[in-house]
DNA sequence: TATTAAAATTAGGTATACCTAATAATAAAA
DNA sequence: TTTTATTATTAGGTATACCTAATTTTAATA
């Protein structure tokens, strides 16, 4: 519980790791995530690749000790399977979890976390569908991505979204876009790279590029194109 | 969460006044409470004044303010809901849920915390026998006082302690002294003030002055002596 | 009351986690 | 390839939370 710090940085390592797929991690990512200055984050980064959490040099940036990441792991699992509990059995709403699971997750104590995971029914993806990684960081296999990696012609299942402001929300609600409903790619601008999706009753509407990267789905059409390059989730 | 720190002197102070019954609380108390030199917490106490959450001088003492009741107040409750709801709800065991309540009762969510609550059913105290506060601090009456503050002929219950090492548990069953058995406390001896209980069988076992402020007990005697101090319990 | 013991306070030091401003190094673009 | 951005790094400063050692204050006791 004093390790709060390291752990939040062994987290938003993760995240751009694993969620944001980036190939090198920078300090101007790290302190980005953080809301923190790069001479902070450096400073950090140094005592902590002491540490061997984490080993950093200019080539490959920033990346995760097996140590490290063993932490890291644990810190997004226990956030996952607190954010299911919330949801759950505590019948918080989907837009309440995130915030009390930010702090849930530095509870130091793997009995609790795994008591409240047996009593889950060890589901493999959390309320927003994001994975739970087992205790060695193993993913279970999703088909989730976000709307923004489609082509045209996916089928898609709307699944959740990964941003929770009012602002996007109601974006949505007025594109007519909700849970579990199915839309066809129809087009993607090749400028703006903004799509047009139509539903099953035809009606059409366009998300913009920015809106589709925080709109997660499942393409239902076997071998689409999609599915050719590697998607994965972010927390 | 980054009063951490600050929410831990409240909770030592609340302890210590209300608690221990302690008339005055002095920096020494707080430093032996929490682990800490006098300089560090009085530094602490001199910025936690300049906020108001707490008052001192030398004549009274540090003491909480409106403020800093509440504060503490609240950090006691939670700490208190959460070792019920591990122990009833979770099945953790008596001697494992102090730790974790430890570091749940920081983490800030009243709708987390009455949701709990409402769950267990709005119990008015703990699994250790605690009472829970109400949200304005109020406590449940209780009988539930330490051995220590028994008179001769006093007729016990023992509900609980409030101390979980091994020694001072294996202790407990060599005296052949458990949870719900009932003594009579026969003698209290004049110089150290150890006690002879006496079973419902005739067993006698003496007890030490510093045992006996860890074991909790009711009086079962009407108008017993004992009753005339005020007595109440601690964390 | 003088002495001793205990508690509070002051002084000064360390480590951590932040920051700004300035400079150096690297990558991107003209 | 030179210029321009972007990143990284260094230097130096602040605040917090700790510490030890020394001193002062207050309380207890002889």
């Amino acid at each position: 519980m004093q390790s709060f710090k390291e752990e939040n940085y062994l987290k938003a390592i993760y995240q751009l790791k694993i969620g944001d797929q980036k190939e090198v991690v920078t300090i101007t990512d790290i302190a980005v995530q953080l809301g923190l200055k790069t001479p902070t984050v450096l400073e950090k980064i140094k005592s902590m690749a002491i540490k061997k959490l984490i080993s950093y040099d200019k080539i490959s940036g920033v990346q995760l000790t097996k140590n490290g990441f063993d932490v890291a792991v644990n810190i997004v699992r226990r956030h996952r399977i607190w954010e299911t509990y919330l949801y759950k059995e505590l019948k918080f709403s989907w837009s309440e979890v995130h915030e009390i699971a930010e702090q849930l997750e530095h509870v130091n104590s793997a009995k609790l976390i795994e008591k409240i995971y047996a009593i889950l029914g060890y589901p493999k993806f959390d309320p927003h569908g994001d994975p739970i990684p087992d205790l060695k960081g193993v993913l279970p296999k999703s088909e989730r991505r976000p709307l923004s990696k489609s082509v045209e012609g996916c089928k898609l299942l709307i699944l959740g979204v990964s941003e929770h402001s009012d602002s996007f929300l109601n974006y949505l609600s007025e594109k007519h876009i909700g849970l579990n409903d199915r839309f066809v790619i129809e087009k993607i601008d090749g400028f703006d790279e903004s799509l047009m999706l139509i539903s099953k009753s035809k009606e059409r509407c366009l998300v913009s590029a920015k809106a589709a990267k925080f709109i997660q789905v499942a393409c239902l059409k076997e071998n689409c194109a999609c599915k050719a390059s590697g998607g994965t989730t972010k927390a």
